[in-house]
DNA sequence: CAATCAAATATCCTATAGGATTTGATATCG
DNA sequence: CGATATCAAATCCTATAGGATATTTGATTG
């Protein structure tokens, strides 16, 4: 499943969809925690809500079920999907710990030099935020460093890969954003240690340096838990 | 409160469906070969040939295409999922190398005794299959085969492995049904020392053995292609 | 005959309505 | 007072209808 912004490209852009509107809405919201992880969301409050009809909301949360973001129970409608407990964090690092270390291999084998360039210009302006700033601050934090691990998810040469981390993604933002996540210098320096492996095209050492910066994040996380 | 007939503990039956089941039409359907990939697929028409509505029958393709089983285009409608090519295919087995040989050394860890027996048994069902070589022996073989995987993985620990591996599988099961693969008497061997390793708790072995087991089978697949 | 254009048909997308079920509030009983 | 039953409102699920778009058919022209 792919982000819900990537329609550009298209020249010839057909009538939007209003199911599409609906589910960009509805990501927005969900992103944000204006809708509460766990609570109910009606469909015919939509309705009043949005001023459109049943139909496109309901295809819309569809997709948001499909994308893990809601959650649907036969005659009891959608609710947000739940807050990600620890032992669920877990899984996904066991994930990420596999399929993130591969493309970090894969990419330094492959990329380009105009990649490299563009990888290391999201690098410096992740470097550029503060740590310990407000909460603001870290959302173009989050925003850069999900771009950065996505960049090289994406040119690591397996769609399916960066399809599957990008479902991954979404729910560690969303866990990140209730935490009240900050940037951090450790981050930065664990994201040079990569840079350079990828810049000498050593894929053994991407993969090492993706594998330590993985383990680092995660027990930064496991804090929240205490 | 409570029904008078619900004694049966979790199997609280609610009305069924509708979309549930057009879901499960057209599931069948397809991983059957009844709709051929790539063809096209109607709302209309199938609101003609099953007798329902376009509400479910929307909801049940909204689902599918979460799968990967059938794509949409706005204004344009529903397409059953192309067959897999041969890069698909390597990005599947490129994953299943990560997952699977995880799961494998995961569930050697900690396997019950109940669970080897009945893995035992599943092995035992398809080295009894092995000597048919009719396209509806393959079938079952097949199954057993999906089966087997699919137990390790269920069991690995990690949900999302799973959940992962599950999504790709379908996709598989259609490759092979579509070019009638044969073989299995090199994957019973295979399975066979998977299974040692497993009864004896060797993580390692384990993931070697599946390594060398999906490096086999990829090979053996790709042959589709010359 | 091939290519182009126009009308007719098929299909998609959205809106609306109504039956079925759940949920929440009120009343009743022990 | 607490628990249960009853009724009303909210909500879900499905059916149907109609406007918008795509596709096919048929006619016209070079």
């Amino acid at each position: 499943m792919r982000r819900p912004d990537d329609t550009a490209g298209e020249m010839l852009r057909r009538p939007i969809s209003l199911a599409n509107e609906v589910y960009e809405a509805l990501y927005g919201q969900l992103m944000s925690l204006k809708i509460e992880p766990g609570s109910r969301i009606s469909v015919d409050q939509l309705v009043r809500s949005l001023g459109v009809s049943q139909t496109p909301i309901r295809e819309a949360l569809s997709r948001l079920e499909a994308q893990g973001l809601v959650v649907k129970q036969h005659l009891l409608g959608f609710r947000a999907a739940d807050q990600l407990d620890r032992a669920r964090l877990n899984e996904i690092y066991e994930m990420r710990m596999m399929l993130e270390v591969f493309a970090a291999g894969r990419f330094a084998e492959r990329r380009s030099k105009a990649e490299l360039k563009e990888l290391r210009s999201l690098d410096n302006e992740m470097k550029g935020i503060d740590a310990g700033q407000s909460r603001s601050a870290y959302g173009e934090f989050a925003k850069r460093d999900a771009a950065f691990h996505g960049f090289m998810a994406k040119r690591c040469g397996n769609e399916l890969v960066f399809d599957t981390l990008n479902r991954f993604h979404i729910h560690v933002h969303l866990f990140r954003l209730h935490f009240h996540a900050r940037a951090t210098t450790d981050a930065n320096k664990e994201h040079e240690q990569l840079m350079i492996a990828v810049e000498n095209g050593n894929a053994a050492a991407a993969e090492e340096a993706m594998r330590h910066h993985l383990e680092r994040s995660k027990s930064r996380f496991e804090g929240a838990f205490e």
